[in-house]
DNA sequence: TAGTCGTGGTT
DNA sequence: TAACCAAGACT
């Protein structure tokens, strides 16, 4: 239940936010809300999808780039996949855009185009979750729904002194912003929490000393601010092996494959090779070609292993491959592949004379 | 429920 | 350098 101290707490931080909301492509700020401007709720879900473990400055280009190509949800929903994935391609976490235009394709066809408003009818859109259903009710529908994301499990584990380790402490953190969230401007106090939890209430170092809520924060007081939120330990990272084969045609034409959908960089661009294991899986080459090593390998680090990738690179003639298929010089662009990808290619392209 | 699923910046 | 971290969802 909502008592006076919450209300005044709530109110500290609307306060604050109308002085230092941050300003983003897809937001509102509080004064033009407060005149009546809505947010478009297909530019708050496509950044609340963005935004899922990723940081602001990474999706601010993704999100540019995807309200010009596709500047309506019906837009989106008529898309072709690869197209879509291609413009994806470095943000990460894939299965967020397959999941994209399956939610884009229910809502243009299942909902006449139109966001349902209600935290339930959004937490059965695919790629939505908890978070997001609560995110999207609040901002773009002022409904007043508890929005917990790492910022605020932080700011409120803080707030209160909860020493539980996460992920155990979810719902008690939950219950405790539940008490917070006001029925006044709920889109602007979710946004407000994650601003004070992203630019003073850091993870390392928070910035006590300007914070609106640093005269009740219980850590602060205890000297526990950056102790807190506690976290189990993540178990350590195993290192896996593969091969890759990047084979150019004399026309300059790759050949590629499209991953299958569910796994790693699923729906994704890449090159034919060997499975990734921690010793390196019986493989064959996609086709028979006059294969060389060039050396050095492709390192990169996905969320639970390290990749040490080899490379064999070919100039190959006018043959079938046993596997993937020719990409023609004119419409392979290495910005539509996932990072590892682009990297083999970086690496392999310089080994090879230039097309005439 | 605990593992899977990317990337780039920061410390 | 290696670990940590960022507006989580799905299975």
């Amino acid at each position: 239940m909502r008592d006076d101290s919450a209300m005044n707490l709530s109110t500290e931080l609307l306060d604050w936010y109308d002085r230092h909301a941050r300003t983003m492509p897809w937001r509102v700020s509080p004064a033009d809300r407060a005149r009546g401007v809505r947010p478009d709720p297909y530019a708050v879900w496509l950044s609340e999808i963005m935004l899922q473990q990723t940081t602001v400055a990474a999706v601010r280009d993704y999100f540019l780039k995807f309200t010009r190509i596709w500047p309506k949800v019906t837009d989106l929903a008529a898309a072709e996949d690869a197209d879509v994935m291609a413009a994806w391609a470095g943000l990460g976490y894939y299965a967020r855009a397959r999941n994209l235009l399956k939610c884009a394709r229910v809502v243009a066809s299942e909902h006449a185009g139109r966001f349902p408003d209600t935290y339930e009818a959004l937490l059965k859109l695919p790629g939505i979750g908890p978070y997001t259903a609560a995110a999207v009710s609040a901002i773009a529908f002022d409904r007043s729904s508890v929005v917990v994301d790492g910022n605020v499990e932080r700011v409120i584990a803080r707030l209160h002194a909860v020493e539980t380790p996460l992920p155990d402490a979810k719902p008690e953190l939950t219950a405790l912003a539940a008490d917070l969230t006001p029925e006044a401007r709920p889109g602007d106090y979710a946004q407000a929490v994650m601003d004070l939890g992203a630019t003073i209430c850091t993870p390392r170092s928070p910035a006590c000393g300007i914070c609106p809520w640093s005269g009740p924060c219980r850590a602060r007081a205890m000297g526990l601010q950056s102790e807190l939120p506690r976290k189990r330990p993540k178990a350590a990272r195993p290192v896996r092996q593969g091969v890759a084969y990047l084979a150019r045609r004399r026309d300059g034409a790759w050949l590629l494959e499209t991953r299958p959908e569910k796994g790693l960089l699923g729906g994704m661009l890449g090159w034919p090779g060997s499975d990734w294991a921690e010793a390196v899986p019986d493989h064959a080459p996609p086709l028979a070609a006059d294969w060389t090593d060039p050396g050095a390998e492709v390192r990169h680090t996905f969320t639970h292993f390290h990749l040490s990738l080899s490379l064999r690179v070919a100039q190959v003639g006018d043959v079938t491959p046993d596997r993937g298929r020719f990409v023609p010089r004119d419409s392979f662009r290495p910005a539509d592949l996932p990072t590892v990808m682009r990297k083999a290619y970086d690496l392999a392209a310089a080994t090879l004379p230039p097309i005439e």
